[in-house]
DNA sequence: TTTGATTGTTAGTTATAACTAACTATCGTA
DNA sequence: TACGATAGTTAGTTATAACTAACAATCAAA
């Protein structure tokens, strides 16, 4: 098999779940993961249970989704990752849409010490301005 | 299916094998390729016909190698893109293996936009510097 | 409380792209 | 020229991660 960065579809569920919360919803279901990543039912429920398996994921009543600790922590990082990458892509003159789908794409790839690198050119090109990050 | 940017792979082999050719290797063989990407004879086998099927790489006589014009045109896209990619993570304090390795995965992900938005960092920095790149 | 819509699961399929093992073909040297 | 090493191919396997279709469970409203 190719050696992906061994996780890249881990990484992008659970930075869905943190997207979402931050984008106001209260209670997140499998539905609404499928919805927004335009996945099929079937393939996010089995992703889920992977990730429940693993402890990133706890189902609660109701079927709500939380993220455990450990789930949380790599949502951040990927969420972290994601809105720095597109926002300087962005200022860089790149549209939107593309700059996120640049940074879906490229998020989960970067050494942390490549990221480091580009995190420096983001926060001296636009440290000063406001930043209201949607998905 | 996962739509990864739909080839990634074939540029990886095509990239190679004008790596090859620009280290000075002057007849490259599948299993050079093997050798160099650490792949079995049999992948390296299994997909220089696809790629000679879908036009971008002939086998001459002796089974050397050789890109067509279409396949030399996304070998030289993606090898420009590692060269500028990974001498710019260089250049900001990322070790070299690492900064190759980035460069390689993150090589074939980035739009054209965003991908003319980085190089113009890189030009800006180190234009005036030399550059010998090797692999 | 029943029932229809919404949500979630399971089984089986597909595609990609690696792998090993075993084979064949080719080349160069004795 | 024949033979051993090197190179390439084929068949079958594995893993990942999506898919559809069909089923099950749950919820909300009549």
């Amino acid at each position: 098999m190719r050696e992906t960065n061994t996780n890249e579809s881990a990484e992008d569920y659970l930075e869905r779940i943190l997207m979402l919360q931050e984008n106001g919803n209260e209670n997140i279901h499998a539905i609404d993961i499928a919805t927004s990543m335009k996945f099929s039912k079937a393939s996010v429920s089995i992703a889920l249970k992977k990730l429940e398996n693993e402890g990133y994921v706890t189902v609660g009543p109701k079927q709500v989704l939380s993220l455990t600790p450990s789930g949380y922590e790599i949502a951040a990082k990927v969420y972290e990752r994601h809105k720095i990458l597109s926002d300087l892509f962005i200022y860089l003159g790149v549209d939107k849409e593309i700059a996120r789908e640049d940074a879906c794409k490229i998020e989960h790839d970067l050494s942390e010490s490549s990221f480091q690198a580009i995190k420096k050119i983001y926060e001296k090109k636009i440290q000063n301005r406001s930043n209201e990050h949607t998905i």
